[in-house]
DNA sequence: GTTTTCCCTACAAAATCAGTAGGAAAACTA
DNA sequence: TAGTTTTCCTACTGATTTTGTAGGGAAAAC
């Protein structure tokens, strides 16, 4: 289970946005500076970021992006969501389309309680709260667990 | 975040063999006929089970696989990580090793989290549990929401 | 009208995924 | 011992995805 550049990129991109307020928009050359994103790539996911309203955009000398609601109401599944597709795939299908026979009828429930204890972290954390150093208790408790930073 | 046809294959082997019991191997074309997998793609993957200790072989006219511990004793997760790697990965690296500057400071623990309650689910479940449709309480509850089966 | 910046298309190397093919080695059976 | 069965090993292939790069066109600001 593995979270892509392309979706790491895009949140780190989305925080540079959230940080930056609604005064100004932030050029696209900035936000991949300040992450160190290679800049024409960042371009195609701000892109994918329109296309699925969560920035705006604008040219010219002082343009740049913005995010199009505030950060408060953008979570962090909605940003994988649009550049990477449903949260949680088996074999490339989302876990309902799935169908199984014997004694694996029951990995079905099983899939669908994996996406929910992932939506239940990436459904609730918004940019807001990531940008401000803010996490929801729930999440903030999960890692807090010394255990959690354990590699295996 | 996806989980590959390698992994969803070899848990749904590994069940087969769970269900199966101690007596006698099942032989790797058995279980491709019982779970509809390619035969030759699943032989790969039984070699990959077995030099991660988890099933154990034994060839000629009465040979087949046979899981190397009991199924109560081995969890959805050993079997991920045998297959897949790391249970949860960030552009390719596990989430300790990632480091982040400015407003994306947050998205370390954040990550930290989510790779916790993926574990939750799946380091708690055993092969017993799904072959025997025996989820634990925890699972349970969580696929038994309504608003856990509806897609977006 | 010039500069800036987003916007669009196309390309490409590399990795991963999902298999296939053919046979060698070992174990069992008779 | 000979023959059958089944795992085990190596290699290969085609498709897709990932992670970028390159070059220029269109719109907005100044």
């Amino acid at each position: 289970m593995r979270i892509s550049a392309r979706a790491d990129y895009a949140v780190r991109a989305l925080l540079e946005l959230a940080a930056a307020g609604d005064e100004s928009p932030v050029k696209a050359e900035a936000i991949a500076d300040a992450q160190g994103i290679p800049h024409k790539f960042l371009e195609g996911i701000l892109t994918d970021l329109r296309r699925g309203r969560l920035v705006v955009s604008r040219r010219g000398g002082s343009g740049g992006y913005r995010l199009a609601a505030p950060a408060e109401t953008i979570t962090i599944a909605d940003v994988i969501r649009v550049v990477e597709g449903p949260l949680v795939s088996v074999r490339g299908a989302r876990p309902p389309e799935l169908s199984y026979t014997g004694p694996a009828e029951a990995l079905l429930p099983l899939w669908i309680a994996l996406r929910a204890n992932v939506r239940k972290v990436l459904d609730e954390v918004t940019l807001a709260d990531v940008a401000a150093n803010r996490l929801p208790v729930l999440v903030r408790t999960l890692a807090e667990d010394p255990g959690a930073w354990t590699n295996p």
